[in-house]
RNA sequence: CGCGAGGUAGAGCAGCUCGGAAGCUCGCCGGGCUCAUAACCCGGAGGUCACAGGUUCAAAUCCUGUCCUCGCAACCA
């Protein structure tokens, strides 16, 4: 049996606002049902993520809140922990960047660029905040627009007249947060070579061409046309990372070059250096990040770039990089209360299960998507109640009804009387779950959801077909026993291999309607779901419907509960 | 010539990487079943796969051009 080991990292979140469906759905779900898939199939998989606690932006929420960053950091990382307990996202560590652990790892991962000779230094005019302590990039400035008089543009382009033009040229350039002047000031950093990574990892990027999705490929792929230049990698704000170099005291590292370090050191945070060594160090684990796209860049072209200067650790397998989930048609956003904020999740009637899969069917897998309402409410009622649900109810009423739980055969007592509808049955027990185990390891997760609903529609084509009702009124006992037993063997391959997707629903039906030991998702369980080997006594309970059906009052009442 | 994504049945989408008789869900029409949460199963109507060229024995799929739609300050995957 194979037992691969695979590293598992869902975009560190930043620190500065709870998440929403579309965070969900770009990084924590995928990845989740990416790693309870591998666990399942018996493979070794360790799933990181936490905050990304640094950055101007969290520094001026924390002191606009009147907390310590650290205060303000460890508040909303409980919160999110909390959150993606309700999601059911099963991390085995959600931590952050505002650790010891991270400052040690990020101070090492600097020096090994900077002893390898990928760093540079440079010196530029930046504007300061002098009230506030830190530098201002382009976007936390305004000023007179030098084109149109516009007093409200940005440090780069003025929003009224559409111009673009250097900071240089704004007029009387103020800090946006705390409205007083910015001043000008020299100021030295250290940027990081990339032009003289470009080949190395030209050559990577190549390699990952049929790996990656399309459009993964091709935004990696511009930055090459363009030509890879140096790239600064610290700041002037007093929140961050020291960096370690004399003649940079005060200065903080990048947030963008801290971050995806997250992913090392909260791994080490895991399980010490040994696990950085076997996951990190060790060819024979495979790494999958798992990000949004606007996250693409980072992952796809910075970070190896930094792990290229750096030389200590192996670059990711794959890339997973998602499209976004719009809402209604329209944009998620947090200024205009447009979208579902997680938060809300938390103390509301939705099935977390029906709201996942319904997630997965309309993945933002290779174009953006959108959640709909109806979209659920048509999902869970068709596939999830219909389908899936319906299958088991129909399977385990009539072994209940009629055999009082327990059917008394096995496959050797019915392997004489197979006819066709039988065979395509065996069929699809043997096959479907190795097909639905190639589209989750290929991260296609929208066809193995279909794939599962397609599993399922074989079974109700097939009572249909068989019609055990009818035999067990002629008399046709043993007949209806062969159909029940392909049946049973059936509900357990359907509750195993969904068991990703619905951890909740698929674990509810093993113990107290299948009636089984453990767990659906029990490591190496997978292999178990193509074989026909339900014990001849094996006892089933009585079932209960799965999914509610939602109307259109559930519906109205889930959006009033989550606005 | 800013960048990116997309245009496939009434609606929403998959298929396009690796050309080979147009698929899925809903809706609509007709039929079947009655074990099941009025669930399920079968059949049918409905598409010049945006348009125009090209390559090919063969194009939704590859190439070229055209038209149209959407996103691109900030929060933000």
């Amino acid at each position: 049996m194979n037992n691969k080991k695979i590293l598992v990292t869902a975009a560190l979140l930043y620190v500065n606002g709870l998440p929403h469906l579309g965070h969900v759905v770009g990084c924590w779900l995928p990845a989740d049902i990416f790693t309870r898939f591998h666990k399942s199939y018996g493979n070794d998989v360790v799933y990181v993520s936490g905050t990304d606690d640094h950055g101007t932006a969290s520094y001026v929420s924390a002191k606009e809140a009147g907390m310590a960053p650290s205060d303000y950091i460890a508040s909303m990382n409980a919160k999110m922990k909390e959150i993606a307990k309700t999601l059911c996202i099963n991390f085995d560590i959600f931590s952050g960047t505002n650790t010891a652990v991270h400052k040690e790892v990020t101070t090492d991962f600097f020096n090994e660029i900077h002893k390898n000779g990928y760093t540079e230094e440079k010196c530029s005019q930046m504007l300061f905040c002098e009230h506030d302590h830190i530098a201002l990039a382009d976007r936390f400035v305004f000023g007179v627009c030098p084109y149109c008089g516009y007093d409200k543009a940005y440090g780069d382009q003025c929003d009224k007249c559409g111009k673009t033009y250097e900071l240089d040229d704004l007029k009387a350039p103020k800090c946006s947060f705390c409205g007083k002047e910015a001043v000008k000031k020299e100021t030295k950093h250290i940027y990081i070579s990339l032009d003289k990574l470009q080949p190395q990892l030209q050559a990577w990027v190549e390699s990952k061409k049929d790996v990656w999705r399309p459009h993964v490929y091709s935004m990696t792929n511009k930055w090459f046309k363009e030509g890879l230049k140096p790239r600064c990698i610290t700041r002037d704000i007093p929140w961050g990372i020291e960096v370690p170099l004399a003649g940079f005291e005060g200065k903080v590292f990048y947030v963008w070059f801290d971050a995806p370090i997250g992913y090392i050191s909260i791994t080490k945070e895991l399980g010490g250096d040994e696990m950085v060594k076997d996951r990190w160090q060790n060819d024979d684990c495979q790494i999958y990040n798992f990000i949004g796209k606007d996250n693409i860049d980072f992952h796809a072209v910075f970070f190896p770039s930094m792990q290229l200067a750096c030389k200590k650790y192996n670059l990711a397998t794959n890339v997973v990089g998602f499209n976004f989930l719009n809402f209604e048609g329209q944009k998620f956003s947090k200024s205009n209360h447009i979208g579902i904020f997680c938060d809300k999740l938390q103390n509301s009637s939705v099935d977390i299960d029906a709201l996942r899969a319904y997630l997965v069917s309309i993945f933002p897998e290779n174009k953006d998507s959108d959640f709909t309402y109806e979209g659920f409410k048509l999902n869970t009622n068709a596939e999830l109640v219909g389908k899936y649900g319906n299958f088991f109810n129909r399977t385990l009423n009539m072994i209940n009804k009629n055999f009082e739980g327990a059917l008394g055969v096995d496959f050797d007592d019915i392997k004489a009387s197979l006819d066709q509808n039988d065979n395509e049955m065996i069929d699809a027990i043997s096959t479907c779950p190795n097909t639905i185990a190639d589209l989750f390891a290929k991260t296609e997760f929208k066809a193995a959801y279909k794939e599962i609903m397609r599993f399922a529609s074989i079974g109700n084509t097939y009572l249909e077909k068989t019609a055990p009702w009818t035999l067990i009124k002629n008399g046709n006992i043993d007949a209806a026993k062969k159909v029940l037993y392909l049946c049973l063997n059936m509900a357990k391959a359907l509750a195993i291999v969904a068991s990703p997707i619905l951890p909740n629903k698929t674990a509810e039906i093993w113990t107290e309607q299948l009636n089984f030991e453990g767990s659906p998702s029990d490591a190496g369980l997978w292999q178990e779901s193509t074989k026909i080997c339900i014990a001849k006594n094996h006892k089933v309970n009585l079932p209960k419907p799965l999914f509610a059906r939602l109307d259109d009052e559930a519906i109205q009442s889930l959006k009033n509960e989550l606005a």
